[in-house]
DNA sequence: AAAATGACGGTGT
DNA sequence: TACACCGCCATTT
């Protein structure tokens, strides 16, 4: 579908996340153009087929909290995922300070 | 064209 | 620290 511009953009950086890492909603709304768009880039992630091809699960709150997924394993499942492709958690939330994706 | 919705962010209490 | 409210943007109906 390419009948969101911004979507395209959204997805194309969280396919750029390096594993062991994650980027906050506000950062890709940012490196989208619109760096208050954090709103928006959630709303993508909802629609997005949430397979392999674009690892919304990389993808947190500003301070590190889970949210969200609709995928299988909901939010649990996805901090799992992330604690194994070696993101560090830090009292149930991602630690930003070591794994946040650096653009 | 307008209104409603949503996986956020920040501030206040 | 936790909960609640408001404000932000873009998409969809």
């Amino acid at each position: 579908m390419k009948t969101s511009p911004l979507k395209e953009k959204i997805y194309d950086l969280t396919r750029k996340i390096p594993k062991g890492k994650v980027a906050t909603y506000g950062q890709l709304a940012k490196l989208s153009g619109s760096p208050n768009a954090a709103r928006a880039v959630g709303a993508f992630m909802r629609i997005n087929p949430d397979a392999p091809q674009t690892p919304c699960h990389r993808v947190v709150a500003s301070d590190g909290s889970l949210t969200g997924y609709s995928g299988v394993g909901g939010v649990p499942g996805k901090m799992s995922m992330l604690i194994k492709e070696g993101v560090t958690f830090k009292n149930g939330k991602v630690d930003l300070s070591s794994s946040q994706w650096q653009a």
